[in-house]
DNA sequence: ACATTTTTTTAGATCAATCTAAACTTTTAT
DNA sequence: ATAAAAGTTTAGATTGATCTAAAAAAATGT
């Protein structure tokens, strides 16, 4: 059984590998989990000790068949916890990250099971981010960034891109929501903002980074 | 912020003193820890560094009104996440402690409170445990052992003593819940066994270990 | 009362996770 | 091509929690 801290470590590196499938820097991960670079090289000899990744030095991380399947889980916990903390407790969006944080380390099986079951199987969590099943299955969501969609087509927010609290706070104040429908009516050439139309009602306007961060689907 | 590890010692600490009453001794701290008495000594000192405990060499620890406090937060969020886990997941009150005892640790005072909401601000656990309230209050619970209940006079079970497993599993498979009447029909002298009839149907004959542990208001 | 037993504390070791500083690779720029 | 810069690893120290073994204090029995 892996320790807290080294299931943060697998997460982090699942997160930077984009799902497995880069190597990871040392540096990266560092930076990622602000902590420093020799503590990374000892965790990623360890968690290669226990195949959960392949290691060659000064080259990087690769995450395993076996570590990917660890990682994933680590994420189902805690997707299916920040559902339960927005849907059941009535947390804000914003605020259930650093609980789920420590909610996602409970070791015990069966309260993830009866956690699913009373969230109703949810697919994803508040975020819009896809909750990997039991046996580690990613449903897939087509999506794709605010800021690649035509002008004037319905669209519907599915996902942010980066969860920063600050970030959803902003979405909020503007409007924005999972579900929220959205439409691009302008695009300013100069600087890739964009105005748009929220749920046929409000209009704001919104910086590229913003559009960036935002996934839809249409 | 006090460590998992802390926040353990000072629970355990607290239940052997009876809530604060009685000094307590290092090797019943250890038994009770399944670890060893210099462990334990280590733990006292850092503790009574903090003010949790006062500390006197060969004489035990007392636990002092800030480590009262402390070991009452984390009693709270234990009974409250037991309720939880019984009330919403369906768990049977024999599965909860091990889970409960990782939940505890959470760190999140708007988590307990919504958590606390949630429940509908339950007073007692599923055992019949009165639950903390925000300031450490304990609503107290007037109950008897049901050894020491009259004959012929009706009962309803309020808590258990102890809750080992075996023992909350022999109790559901005999009938005995919390909630359920009960009344004793015949008491043995000879071993203080007694013959009690359950919500008015069926009848179990209950020794008086099981007796001592069960606890009743009439 | 005092020798024996029990309990508790101290001393010193270990393990996981972390750090700093130094040594070592790899990359980059001229 | 090679010197400087950037990135990575190693060596050695620290902290928290734990242990064993030895020393010290308290309790017990005759």
């Amino acid at each position: 059984m892996l320790s807290y801290t080294e299931e943060n470590y697998l997460k982090a590196i699942y997160r930077l590998s984009e799902g497995g499938v880069k190597a990871v820097l040392t540096n990266e991960i560092a930076e990622s989990m602000s902590t420093k670079a020799a503590s990374v090289t000892d965790m990623i000899k360890k968690l290669s000790g226990k195949n959960l990744l392949s290691y060659e030095k000064y080259y990087g991380a690769r995450i395993t068949r076996s570590g990917k399947a660890q990682a994933l889980q680590v994420i189902r916990k805690h997707r299916l916890w920040e559902t339960f903390l927005v849907e059941k407790l009535h947390f804000s969006w914003d605020e259930v990250h650093d609980v789920a944080e420590q909610l996602e380390h409970i070791q015990s099986p069966l309260l993830i099971e009866k956690l699913d079951k009373f969230l109703g199987y949810p697919t994803a969590d508040p975020h819009g981010h896809p909750i990997p099943d039991r046996d580690g299955k990613v449903p897939n969501v087509n999506v794709i960034p605010l800021s690649e969609s035509a002008l004037n087509k319905k669209a519907v927010v599915t996902s942010v891109k980066h969860g920063a609290p600050s970030f959803l706070q902003y979405l909020s104040k503007i409007g924005i929501y999972i579900g929220a429908k959205v439409m691009i009516l302008h695009k300013t050439e100069f600087d890739s903002s964009l105005e748009v139309v929220i749920d046929n009602k409000n209009r704001a306007f919104i910086s590229r980074e913003v559009a960036e961060n935002l996934l839809i689907a249409q």
